[in-house]
DNA sequence: TTAGGGTTAG
């Protein structure tokens, strides 16, 4: 029995019963127009005859569908109704699968076709679910598409291979690139622009910028896509000075170029060529001062960022992005949320990374509200929590402002726990009180094959510190120096110094300060005059002090500290005399304030 | 077909 004659037609007798209006005649009307269309394809299933009936609605469907769900239906749909051999239609499923970014669904429909209909099916077909697998899909399955168009004696076309070598390029897939650079000549669509662009693309981002400069070198007229592309391959491999030769020899430059270029110089921490350069162009882009903002920002140069920032006109999400997130990394999370109440004027639509700069803000306020109140505004403006610096932002955010049970089951949700999601994690636990639980954590990185880098170290010792953990910080700061081959820097020993001293170890801390190599270093230092303070050790108290006040003089600090290790052993001569000495070199300390938060 | 920004320590 066939599907169109055997399924809907109780339906549409059971909506005849129950008609009550006019309308409702008219829609069951042509709902049997509709099954009678598809019938007749079935008994005459030409893909000619096919292909000169139109099926508006299925076609207007597909032009509406807006989730997975649907185009299941309507695939459904036209299986049913016999439509599979109608190419047009095939086209609009496609795009249909495109826009949602399920290529799959079409490749499979297509590659279900029985025998006859599947030969029958367009080149120009085949390539748009290619190109639309190569665009959304893993690269295994684009390259499993094109090997499928092969075994079908299709024979691929210059549009066949631009879109599957660009993907093998944003995988630097080298070998999986190079075989179809092969193919590419043996079908003999290698000279063709699109396809050797694509090819001097992929064999840039594989860091081979000599076979890409060979095949640019072969192009009679490269077009202002080649000449980007080729540049691009440079500057991603560090060589400004080849992408600045090519760049002067261009025959005509448009804004993408300048903005490339100062980019370049950007990214190869070439301010001042950059600067140079964005004074040259004919039409100062927002995109290239962007570049420039970041670039100041990430030199730690915030004043000449704002200031560039202050000039610029027509500001995108990228701009404000720069900005907050420069504010963020040079820690001063005030102003990035300054800037951020600015951003929120303007009536742009934030996207994920804007939440991960405010986030690395706010994680450094230790805010509980603010960070309750940043997760309803990524909800608010729906910004995807599955991207993973989103994911990593949020971790660490709730990790460091106190809601520990958040940031562990965000953690826990993620689909790979980096090394980056672990040291949010574990600094939450050791700014809120429960270090040992960060230690914890520590070697259940390890267990899970991760390796730590310097910053994890500093991390894991900090928090050994923070729970007297004196055997399991001894032997991490070990395996740092033999298994992981990490030379201990400054601030490593100074954390080794702070837990000897928190555990009483205070001749051993001194030892090691006085073993250390390189400069005096006042972590070290007050770390040690920490512990003294804390196990009344005035001895060592007081030459950690001394070297403190040689390296950091005005660091009201020391002297405080100091202080309260001689009000500890009750020497308030030495107090007042101490007091006497800060307001006679005139040093002063900014007035402590606590706030409890209901 | 080509170009821009991001997460962790003290």
């Amino acid at each position: 029995m066939t599907p169109a004659a055997g399924r809907p037609f109780p339906t549409v007798a059971t909506l005849l019963g129950r008609r009550r209006t006019t309308r409702c005649i008219a829609q069951v009307q042509s709902r049997l127009a509709r099954f009678a269309a598809a019938y007749s394809a079935l008994v005459s299933p030409s893909p000619i005859a096919a292909a000169s009936r139109p099926s508006p609605a299925v076609a207007t469907l597909l032009g509406r569908c807006r989730t997975t769900r649907c185009i299941a239906q309507l695939h459904a749909r036209i299986i049913r109704l016999g439509l599979h051999n109608h190419h047009a239609l095939l086209a609009r499923f496609a795009a249909a699968c495109d826009a949602l970014e399920c290529p799959s669904v079409a490749a499979s429909f297509i590659a279900a076709l029985p025998g006859s209909h599947a030969a029958a099916v367009p080149l120009r077909l085949r390539n748009a679910v290619l190109a639309s697998l190569a665009r959304h899909a893993p690269l295994h399955a684009a390259l499993a598409e094109f090997k499928l168009l092969l075994q079908r004696g299709a024979r691929p076309d210059s549009f066949s291979f631009p879109c599957v070598i660009r993907a093998c390029a944003r995988a630097s897939c080298l070998s999986a690139g190079r075989a179809l650079h092969a193919a590419a000549i043996r079908v003999g669509v290698h000279a063709d622009l699109f396809v050797r662009t694509a090819l001097i693309q992929f064999y840039g981002r594989c860091g081979a910028v000599g076979a890409a400069r060979a095949l640019f070198d072969q192009i009679h007229i490269p077009s202002e896509v080649s000449w980007t592309t080729i540049i691009v391959a440079y500057v991603n491999n560090g060589d400004i000075v080849a992408a600045r030769n090519l760049f002067d020899r261009m025959p005509q430059r448009n804004v993408v170029h300048w903005n490339m270029m100062v980019d370049g110089y950007v990214k190869c921490g070439d301010l001042e060529g950059a600067r140079k350069l964005f004074d040259e162009m004919p039409e100062r882009t927002a995109t290239a001062c962007t570049s420039l903002i970041g670039g100041y920002a990430k030199a730690g140069n915030m004043a000449v960022a704002r200031s560039l920032f202050d000039k610029l006109e027509d500001r995108d999400v990228f701009s404000w992005s720069a900005m907050i997130s420069g504010y963020a990394q040079n820690g001063y999370p005030g102003q990035a949320f300054r800037v951020f109440s600015e951003f929120q004027r303007q009536g742009i639509h934030p996207d994920e990374l804007l939440v991960v700069g405010l986030m690395s803000a706010c994680s450094q306020l230790n805010n509980f509200r603010l960070a309750l109140w940043i997760e309803d505004y990524i909800a608010k403006y729906s910004i995807d929590m599955n991207n993973v610096y989103v994911l990593a932002g949020l971790v660490n955010m709730n990790a460091k402002c106190g809601n520990l049970e958040r940031a562990t089951v965000l953690f826990e949700s993620m689909p790979a726990r980096d090394v980056f999601s672990y040291c949010s994690l574990m600094q939450g636990h050791c700014l809120h009180g429960s270090a040992d639980k960060a230690v914890e954590l520590f070697s259940q990185m390890l267990s899970e094959g991760l390796s730590p880098d310097n910053t994890m170290f500093t991390v894991v010792l900090t928090a050994c510190s923070h729970a007297g953990l004196l055997e399991e910080g001894k032997k991490f700061f070990d395996m740092m120096k033999n298994v992981y081959l990490i030379v201990p820097s400054v601030e490593h020993y100074a954390c080794l110094v702070s837990l000897l001293g928190r555990c009483g170890m205070l001749q051993e801390a001194y030892e090691l300060i006085i073993s250390m190599p390189g400069k005096p270093h006042p972590g070290a230092w007050g770390a040690l005059l920490g512990g003294c303070k804390l196990h009344c050790n005035i001895e060592l108290g007081k030459i950690a002090a001394k070297k403190l006040f040689e390296i950091e003089p005005y660091n009201a600090g020391n002297y405080v500290s100091l202080s309260n290790l001689y009000a500890n052993i009750d020497r308030w001569g030495d107090v007042s005399e101490l007091r006497a000495e800060m307001t006679e070199k005139r040093i002063t300390k900014i007035a402590g304030r606590t706030l409890v938060l209901q």
